[in-house]
DNA sequence: CTGTGTGCAAACATTTTGCAAGCAG
DNA sequence: CTGCTTGCAAAATGTTTGCACACAG
């Protein structure tokens, strides 16, 4: 039984990419860490574009490319490590997987995200899920509104 | 006091667009009401490109251009005729918005997309917008699975 | 060694924009 | 008439792919 993801260190996280790497033949690269630890240290949702900027400036020796930022992002999130989001007009943004799930409530003024978990929501959603024959695999909910502080401006 | 959209007919709609164009000192114009008519005869969900080629081929006189349907669609969002989600792979997707606010399960496997309302939910969500003092204005829910026949597959 | 991974640049796909001609008001 | 709108093509954006060299296993 895997480890819930949500409870992972990050040494744990690097040992279950391991796995997952070698059980598709795969090879661990440094590049493929550098992305994987960038993602790790800053729980912040990021567009492939900032992500690639980032691991470039952080781990400037490694001459990272964007596309192995996107084949990597790809593996990461085929296999579970990352999850992503498309925000309306700011496009896809990946954000690391180990952490409760969660939802989102975005501020439609500042473009503030803030996380929120509600089990009462996730039991109705699996309820709806059911009287439709589906079988659940993800969720994604969006909150927009205006925040407290928006609202004074 | 505005009718709400859930329940306007074609001709209601129609006399909206028109309100919303004379009071943004924009045109009527044939292709305009091209497209509204065609999101409003098929209540699914198109991609741009889908809308295009629809649109060109039941108004093959109009000669329509991409182009057009991209600034319409844009002008039609931002007025709240038509909604727009971003499905994982498969891009942007827009309906018109003249039924009830409701949200989407959608099969993993074959891209098939059902629509559900669950008022349990909407009021739950108000309660977390509460809690983080914002004002609500949209919510975007989307269950994600593996829907009755692709589980046999 | 073998075969996967990488950066690069080119290719693609999607969306936006400049422009001259068309047409609604 | 005036100036918004259109189609077209070009440009801009975002993402994927082919290739030759690099390197993990």
């Amino acid at each position: 039984m895997q480890k819930d993801l949500a409870t992972m260190e990050y040494d744990e996280l690097l040992a279950e990419f391991r796995v997952i790497l070698k059980s598709n033949k795969l090879k661990f690269t440094s590049q493929r860490e550098a992305i994987l630890q960038t993602l790790y240290s800053h729980p912040q949702h990021f567009t492939s574009e900032n992500l690639y900027l980032l691991v470039k400036k952080n781990y400037a020796k490694l001459n990272i490319g964007i596309a192995t930022v996107y084949r990597t992002l790809s593996l990461l999130e085929e296999n579970g490590l990352v999850s992503s989001i498309s925000l309306g007009t700011q496009g896809k943004k990946f954000e690391i997987a180990n952490k409760p799930h969660h939802d989102h409530l975005i501020c439609e003024g500042c473009g503030e995200i803030i996380e929120f978990e509600n089990p009462k929501i996730e039991q109705l959603q699996e309820e709806i899920a059911k009287e439709n024959g589906f079988l659940l695999t993800n969720h994604l909910m969006q909150l927009y509104g205006i925040c407290k502080t928006c609202q004074t401006k």
